[in-house]
DNA sequence: CGTGACCTTGACCATTTGGTCAAAAAGAAA
DNA sequence: TTTCTTTTTGACCAAATGGTCAAGGTCACG
C-alpha cells in the first residue's frame, strides 16, 4: 500500500537513516513540533534530499508508526493459550517492559500519537488493535472461568499491563526525578511488577 | 514570581479565558506543536491583543503548568498517616481517577510535559515533587513495618497509581477504541481497580 | 569509457509563525 | 465632559516552515 520497497542499497540506506532520525524528532516533540529540518541535520541529508527519500513530513510519520505496530504488538500475540496463565501472563509483563527498556523512543512516539488524539491511527486501534486484544481478552476469560486465573476484567487488566510497563519509557524523566540518581527504574520496576501481579493474578 | 495578579476584571476575564483555550491547544499538540493563532481564535481574541495579556507563548505554557501543579498533587497530600493505610490508598486511587475523569485535558497537558522531556518544569519534579513523593514513600513504608501494609517498594506504588489512573486520561482514545462503544472506561476502571488494589495492598 | 538511471543540491517560494507598534477605541474617575 | 488609563486592533516584520525544481554529480553496467 505504501512503497514498493526500496531498491538499490543506497535506498535502503537513507531510507533507512531518516526513519532513525525521524524517530528521534518525532518522539522528543511530536508530529507537528517536529520539522524537517531537525530531521534532515541529524539525518546527515539535506532538506530537498530527505524529500527525494519520502515525499512529506507525513510519509515518515506514517511510515513510523505503520513499522512500528507489530512490533508493539508481538508480545500480546505472543500469549499462549495453551500455557500457564500466571506465567503467561508475567512473561508478557516482562516481554513489554523489556521493549520499554530497549525502545523507549519507540514507546514515546506511540504515547504522544495517542494522547494527541491517534489522528493518523485511528482506523489501526479500532480494527486490528481491537481484534487482537478481543481475542486474547477472551482467551483470559477462559482461564478466570476455569479458576486458573482470579476473576477480572480482561481487558482492563491488559490496560494495567501497558500502563504499568510504559509508564516506564514514556515518564521517564518523572520517574527517574523522584527516585534520585544511582537507581535504576526498570530493574526496580521487574521486582516490583512480579511481585504485584501475583498478587493480581492468583485465582 | 511570574505575575503580580491581575487588576481589572477584564484582565482576570481575558487571562483566564486565554489559559481556557491555552489548555486545550496544548493538551492537543504540545507545545511546539500550538499555535498562538489557535490559542486567541479560540479565546476569542486577536492575536496582538491576545499578546496583551501575556507576553510570549511560554508564559501561557508555564503559567499553565505551575497553576495545575498543586491542583495535581492535592490528592497524593491528602494521605493521611493516620488513617487506615489500605483505605488511605484505595481512596488515592479514587481521587486520582476522579482527576482523569475531570481533568483529562491537564492530565495530557501533564503527560505531554513529561513525555518530552519536562524541558520546562524539570526543577519542579526534582525538587517539589520528590520532596512530597519521598514524604508519602515513608508513610508508606511505615505502614509496611508495621505489618499494616503488603511490603511493596513505596516510590514504585505511588508510580503504578499514577500510571493506572492517568491512563484513562492520556490514552483515553485507545481505551475507546479497543472497548468499543457502549462502555464508560472510567466506570469500568473504578470496579477494575479497586479489586487490583485491594488484592495488591492486603499484607 | 559511455550512457542512462539514480542521487544530491543551491536557489527559490508561498505560507505560517511568534512577536511588535502606533494609533484608535473603550472605560473609569473627576 | 474632560482627562487619563486601560484595551483592542490593523498593518507590519523577520525568521522558520514544508515543499519545489532545474541543473549538476555519481553510479552501475554494458
Amino acid at each position: 500500500m505504501s512503497n514498493p520497497k526500496p531498491r538499490t542499497r543506497i535506498q535502503e540506506k537513507n531510507r533507512a537513516r531518516v526513519l532513525e532520525a525521524a524517530l528521534d524528532v518525532f518522539s522528543r516533540h511530536g508530529f507537528r513540533g517536529a520539522t524537517l529540518d531537525e530531521i534532515a541535520t541529524e539525518a546527515g541529508l539535506s532538506k530537498p534530499n530527505l524529500l527525494y527519500y519520502f515525499v512529506s513530513k507525513e510519509e515518515i510519520h506514517v511510515t513510523l508508526l505503520e513499522g512500528l505496530v507489530d512490533t508493539w504488538l508481538d508480545p500480546l500475540r505472543d500469549l499462549d493459550a495453551a500455557g500457564d496463565p500466571q506465567e503467561e501472563l508475567l512473561a508478557y509483563v516482562r516481554r513489554k517492559l523489556q521493549m520499554s527498556r530497549d525502545l523507549p523512543r519507540e514507546s514515546r512516539l506511540f504515547a504522544q500519537e495517542i494522547v494527541q488524539g491517534a489522528p493518523r491511527m485511528k482506523d489501526g486501534l479500532a480494527t486490528d488493535l481491537k481484534a487482537l486484544v478481543d481475542e486474547k481478552a477472551e482467551v483470559l476469560r477462559g482461564w478466570s472461568a476455569a479458576g486458573r486465573l482470579a476473576p477480572v476484567d480482561p481487558h482492563h487488566l491488559i490496560f494495567s499491563i501497558w500502563s504499568l510497563t510504559q509508564h516506564y519509557a514514556d515518564f521517564d524523566v518523572q520517574v527517574r526525578a523522584v527516585l534520585g540518581e544511582g537507581r535504576e527504574p526498570i530493574d526496580e520496576a521487574e521486582v516490583f511488577l512480579e511481585t504485584l501481579f501475583r498478587r493480581v493474578l492468583a485465582p
